[in-house]
DNA sequence: GTGGCTGCAAATTCTTTGCACTATG
DNA sequence: CATAGTGCAAAGAATTTGCAGCCAC
């Protein structure tokens, strides 16, 4: 079953109505696999022509959050992000905290991890997350020998966390 | 060494001061492995007669969490909560959707999991977070069978996040 | 037709910041 | 003693809420 229907079953099993406002959301969220954030959905909606306030946006991924269907973020940048779930097993993220890249990646220890919890804690999993936060290949130690020092940060062994709110 | 001395060592390798309010914090915090919030924290050193201001406490969690000593969670209660980590194998959590129960676990496979991404990714990791959300076994399907049926949520397949927010 | 949704703007809440004063090294 | 920290209160920002009109069912 496509994302979309399985949202609007979704909706249909909480006797909530199928809005085009929260199908416009939906599918957005659905056609891309990247971080976005409340001001981004409402400006590329609102890009579309699309009559959706910043409200019912919030709304919408209460909604799907809860759907299952999209996973909620927090990295560190004073705002939430949202990002569309293809299955269960999906990505997991790596987290640069000199250069604020995003790695994703995907493992299936986390997958055995889930039912080894299940059996042990009786607990029914029904979606997770995984990040890593640490220095990426071109911000950690080994980087200095391959490249120009210079352009990069001090790289100390307690590196400030980069990008914390953007004031 | 102690985490109150690892957490001077940080700030002297920062060539930050040493001050009293900084130390009641990290001790605060070192001495339980529960996950506080500012206002608690807050709280908890004026009863012990501690002259200390939000802004202080704000700024002392930001160092401690890059000094790796302390991790920040959201639990999606519209603020962050602080806990002590005794080293880099600590502990992960389950959250219940359901009453909000919140249950540790650890797990090597995670340790494993660092390590494999290190070499596959050139990653140094620093920190981790591992947070899987479901129903634990008080709500969940199997709980009816066991107990009074009444007392509990409906348990729908898509249970509603529970919690969010006390407004 | 009706109950719930939507948009707007105001309200709420957490977190950050500016500044005069104080304490650390 | 100089530099950085502290507390307070005000500012800043993301998210939530109240309500009149509108739409899915």
């Amino acid at each position: 079953m496509s994302a979309p229907d399985t949202f609007r079953e979704f909706l249909r099993s909480r006797d909530l109505p199928v809005t085009e406002q929260r199908m416009r959301v939906a599918t957005l969220l659905f056609s891309t696999h990247k971080h976005v954030s409340v001001e981004e959905i409402l400006e590329r909606l609102q890009a579309d022509r699309v009559e959706i306030g910043k409200a019912t946006v919030y709304r919408t991924l209460d909604l799907l959050v809860d759907s299952g269907l999209v996973r909620e973020h927090d990295f560190g940048e004073g705002f939430k992000r949202y990002e569309y779930l293809a299955g269960p097993a999906d990505h997991e993220h790596l987290i640069c905290e000199s250069c604020n890249k995003l790695i994703e990646f995907t493992s299936v220890e986390i997958e055995d991890l889930k039912r080894e919890l299940a059996r042990a804690h009786n607990f029914q999993p029904r979606f997770h997350r995984v990040e890593v936060y640490g220095l990426c290949e071109d911000c950690g130690v080994g980087a200095v020998e391959q490249g120009s020092p210079a352009d990069r940060l001090p790289k100390a062994a307690f590196s400030r966390g980069g990008g914390r709110r953007q004031t």
